[in-house]
DNA sequence: GACACTATATGTATAAGACATATATCTGAC
DNA sequence: GTCAGATATATGTCTTATACATATAGTGTC
């Protein structure tokens, strides 16, 4: 009936949660793009500068969020491109020139759009959790009818 | 005190949930990465083609994740290669050739990675929707005191 | 001076995802 | 008979987020 087949067996990665042969990347690819809806949220609260960001997502989202530098100001840049937030150097300051972010009215009404689609994805990933766990747990396996 | 700076004001692109300008790119990028956790589920439950897998898994996460084709099938091959699911044509049948895809032991174990994984996804989302929610209802924004 | 911490920034490689397109088979309409 | 549409699998290619490495500069401590 059915001819085996195996494409090949390359080398085993695993992303997220675990590593069958130590490689330990564990990624589902930035947890779930919860970093700029995370910066606008920490941003609402209070202006900022992007070096206490990196702490205050990583707060706001329980350690899921653990911003990339790097990433962390070019997004920052990007998201003033935009319009979505502004930025002074703070100056008469001792210590390294910072930065100070504030979240523009644009950003906030795009904070607003976010929180439907947070709320949205929320219900997805109960829905998609739930089926996931009765899936290992039960260990049903009902064999597929014909077609269609 | 503070020196008003913009870097540029590019093209108003708008990444989820609406467009200043109609753009409409209305992406998170993949939704915050579901699409495998969501094939596993599918597969758990029973064997299944690709074909078919787009529509299971637009009802595993209601209609949050809609798999491209193309992206679907390429996951499918990696996930071969790398042991989680093993596949077979299926012969004598008429109509379009068809492959059957299966989760392997290891694939279960994966999936059951995963379920931990989205657990603690879920969480660190309500955490942030609710912070996100807060932060667009309630206007409050306290000044933030000096350094550190 | 060496080191650690704060703070901002760039360079670069990888990989997911979006979109377009190619292919083949089958069914039903005309 | 052929044309459109659904089923089914697959590749090509471009964009973009992210991860990781690294560069820079000031400040304080030993």
């Amino acid at each position: 009936m059915t001819e085996q087949m195996t494409h090949g067996s390359g080398p085993r990665r695993r992303r997220c949660c675990q590593a069958a042969d130590g490689t330990q990347r564990q990624l589902g690819r930035g947890r779930g793009a919860l970093l700029e809806p995370a910066l606008l949220t920490a941003l609402a609260g209070a202006e900022a500068h992007g070096y206490d960001l990196v702490r205050s997502i990583e707060e706001l989202t329980g350690g899921e969020v653990v911003p990339d530098t790097g990433g962390l100001y070019r997004l920052l840049r990007r998201l003033e491109a935009e319009g979505v937030v502004t930025s002074s150097w703070q100056e008469g300051e001792s210590g390294p020139q910072r930065r100070e972010y504030r979240l523009t009215a644009e950003g906030r009404t795009l904070l607003a759009h976010w929180v439907v689609h947070l709320e949205e994805r929320r219900r997805a990933l109960d829905v998609l959790t739930e089926a996931a766990r009765a899936a290992t747990e039960g260990p049903a396996r009902p064999a597929r009818e014909g077609r269609s």
